[in-house]
DNA sequence: CGTATGCTTGAATCACGTCAACTGATGTGG
DNA sequence: CCACATCAGTTGACGTGATTCAAGCATACG
């Protein structure tokens, strides 16, 4: 939303991350950046030293290939996102990190998290835990990009916003603040800006939602998670556990 | 290949394991099971006690939602793979796993894992990053089908199949196994049988490769790869000028 | 002002899906 | 042995979903 936090709060997908090993990780010494509108942050190949955690602001992250103009988005970071832990272990990133609106980060440096991880294996395999429900996230999208035409892809990806909007405190019953244009949602889609348009307008004449102003109003969460046949369970939220459950009544659940 | 193969070796995505690492985790306790043709192995949302390590054979991971038939492959895994070690941390998966092919494989119980990696915190940042590549690949896939045509589609998989293969001593100079049927290859690419029919009729026609009787017969690796722009960076491995290399040597550190 | 950027719409084109028919290989039971 | 079923592959005709090209309007900003 705003990029004014600079405060680490555990929050969105942070959440997973139990309460005292979150205590452990935010003691760890860090540093508080801000970042302007539409900036690379890393790029593909460049080797890293810190990763990382997102306190405000949207981003995305991107695969493109020089001289072709195919670039997709591969992933879109919120508040509470760790954007690129994967990072640590790897030492380079297989893609490319620019953020969309201005961000406010937490930037840990690999050599600190090493030290703590170090301290404390079980805060690791957390960490660890985190990076593979990115992964299942990613596997997500190969679906959805793959086996979903472009309503339900659409759909399908408001519905995963929706809630992890919501999971992040930023989200309401009526919507939340997605601040991309129609060109980053091509992007993150798979389709042309005009295809995006047109698809945008059924969804509203459907009166699912509407989108304008970055922000999406959600008139008829159902009938949204309907066409897009959501099923959240990749996200690894638990309907019972760590008062997650509210989020899933009122037509989440498939 | 053939699936008789009962010694682990390091081959393939295992190379990641520096050679020391690789005794550690060879030497922990494991059971050897063979599973015949097209059987399911896990499903989705059932808790997971255990990781599977290939040693031959082949098999699918698969999304796919009840009553919609609009299941999508969303990893091909080969000798070397640890096909669901993400299931260490996270005790349950978000797709389905099925053999393709009878499969012989190494079944590492999570509990032995956790000792392993408690004595050897190392070893667990090394099983970290194999996760991470898993989940490199799974980005490069959604770039694949977000990005992507069909030709290029198709001819991206197939690079990425052949220099895998090559990876684990499967694949040749000609060619590589690859023991699909054109009804696999649009699981996995995202497209009708049909049209995968005509589009490998397309790569035959272009003097590429032809696909036939469970083979991939390269023709044409450049053009191959020109068609589909192939950038083989996603697999973290560093090539050299002739094809890939043996560019494991020293490892994958940071 | 003028220019840039985002949104919207129409018309033409093309990529891909759908439906359907036919082939050849393999397998089964009478 | 044949009659029959099944399944992978192949191709044609046709329909549709999505891209492309183009124009027109807003709003924001120097």
């Amino acid at each position: 939303m705003d990029a004014s936090q600079t405060e680490l709060r555990r929050t969105g997908m942070l959440l997973h991350l139990p309460p005292d090993r979150w205590e452990m990780l935010s003691a760890v010494p860090h540093e508080i950046r801000r970042f302007g509108a539409r900036e690379a942050i890393s790029l593909k190949g460049e080797p890293v030293e810190r990763s990382l955690l997102m306190l405000g602001g949207t981003m995305g992250r991107y695969i493109s290939r020089p001289g072709r103009d195919d670039r997709q988005m591969v992933a879109l970071q919120i508040a509470g996102d760790f954007v690129d832990l994967h990072a640590f272990p790897l030492g380079m990133l297989d893609h490319d990190v620019r953020t969309i609106t201005p961000v406010t980060l937490a930037l840990f440096e690999h050599r600190v998290l090493r030290e703590v991880v170090e301290r404390s294996p079980d805060l690791g395999i957390d960490l660890w835990r985190l990076t593979l429900i990115d992964g299942a996230i990613h596997r997500h999208w190969a679906f959805r990009m793959g086996a979903m035409r472009a309503l339900s892809r659409m759909a399908d990806f408001l519905c995963e916003m929706d809630l992890r909007m919501r999971l992040c405190g930023e989200g309401e019953d009526r919507g939340f603040v997605l601040p991309l244009t129609q060109s980053d949602l091509a992007d993150a889609c798979g389709m042309t800006p005009v295809h995006v348009n047109r698809v945008l307008r059924d969804l509203r004449e459907d009166g699912c939602c509407t989108l304008s102003a970055g922000r999406v109003a959600i008139h008829d969460r159902a009938r949204l998670a309907s066409i897009a046949g959501f099923d959240p369970s990749f996200l690894f939220v638990e309907p019972d556990g760590s008062g997650y459950r509210s989020l899933f009544e009122g037509g989440f659940r498939s």
